[in-house]
DNA sequence: TTGGGCCAAGCAAGCGCTTTTTATGCCTCA
DNA sequence: TGAGGCATAAAAAGCGCTTGCTTGGCCCAA
């Protein structure tokens, strides 16, 4: 007779207690922090007050657990960027939107999108995992439709390279995960905003 | 007539053969390729037809085919950036100068790049390897210079935060190592122009 | 009294590295 | 001229340690 049960399932080791999910987040916390390959089990173990191989009660494998923990990410994070990106509003302001967005979830999940984007070449060697990389390729062409809307509406220069420039933005966004701290100098506010002034209007003043 | 004369003299192991040299350039493409820890010294060995053991005759340890791949690189990088930033041109054609400077690097010496940039968490925790973390502050601060000098000379926006800017522009370039390929679709030159374009320009039309 | 949750112990494989031995030239000098 | 000695380069074997993972059993709350 569970009591409060959020992840009930009928599969076994699941049923209750939340002490998975606690070592689920402790796990999050030191794939963010150290990168997937580097965090240790024994880190994990050590991070949740048991031995190493007592998480093997919990998780059957290392990378169970960072399943466990991408897939529910990545894929509402592919569809929202879709949802924006198809909304009836004007190229740039999808595109503002997006920054945005991406940016937000800097600071909602900062874990998952360090995991997301600093393990990429792990993702893209992993069968397993090749969604991850998959979906970077889906968000890729989403990006691409918006910028190349601009382009068609005047409201983006033509005399740029789109490719080159969505994989500047890309990377602008994935680097911004390695050096932005919510209780740093700046709020996600004064990023977002440098972001799409500067990718907007540009370093030269008008 | 000395005994122990033999080894480590004015030229240990050095002399000749520029097998040492071969040996060091598979390293630097394994380290550019996997990073410094996920490569292997096995695989050093096997990539250089010989047992792992066996580079222990050309080298101390494996700290020490990083440290005399990096060194000769990174302290140069540091000093040409410098000569760039305090000659007595314009800051944007400065900026413009550094940028060209560090794209073209790129194609020079895409693996000493990728090592130093994408390896950065490495350096930073090895005090050996400080040296490397410092540099990269130093450049920072070159470039936080040129910056400013452009604002003040309202040759730049004065209205973006130039931290964060500054963040934008290195992650920008850090970046490019990660998707950059010299026979790929792209031409360096035609990265650097739209990089320096979106840069001073933005997106949007004048 | 049952089973969820963990510990204790350990396995195989891989890590960076060490030591000892072997193979192959090249140089010197009787 | 050719044998001994040295330098170079690599193999062979194994060290101590860490990795992800397994197994068997204990404890205690329901």
């Amino acid at each position: 007779m569970p009591k409060e049960v959020a992840t009930a399932e009928r599969s076994p080791t699941r049923r209750k207690s939340g002490r998975r999910e606690e070592i689920l987040q402790i796990a999050r916390t030191l794939f963010a922090e150290k990168g997937f390959e580097a965090a240790s089990i024994r880190e994990i173990g050590d991070a949740a007050g048991i031995l190493s191989g007592s998480l093997y009660y919990h998780f059957a494998t290392k990378d169970d657990m960072l399943d466990e923990l991408v897939r529910p990410f990545v894929l509402p994070l592919l569809k929202q960027y879709e949802v924006i990106a198809h909304s009836d509003a004007e190229a740039p302001d999808r595109l503002r939107q997006m920054i945005q967005f991406g940016l937000q979830n800097l600071v909602q999940e900062p874990d998952l999108l360090k995991i997301v984007a600093n393990d990429r070449k792990f993702f893209a060697k992993s069968e397993r995992f090749s969604y991850v990389e998959e979906a970077w390729q889906d968000i890729f062409q989403i990006w691409y439709g918006v910028l190349q809307d601009g382009v068609r509406q005047g409201q983006f220069r033509s005399d740029l390279n789109l490719h080159i420039t969505l994989r500047m933005i890309i990377e602008l966004l994935n680097g911004t995960v390695d050096w932005f701290r919510p209780d740093g100098r700046f709020t996600i506010e004064q990023v977002i905003d440098t972001q799409v002034e500067l990718l907007f209007g540009g370093l030269t003043p008008r």
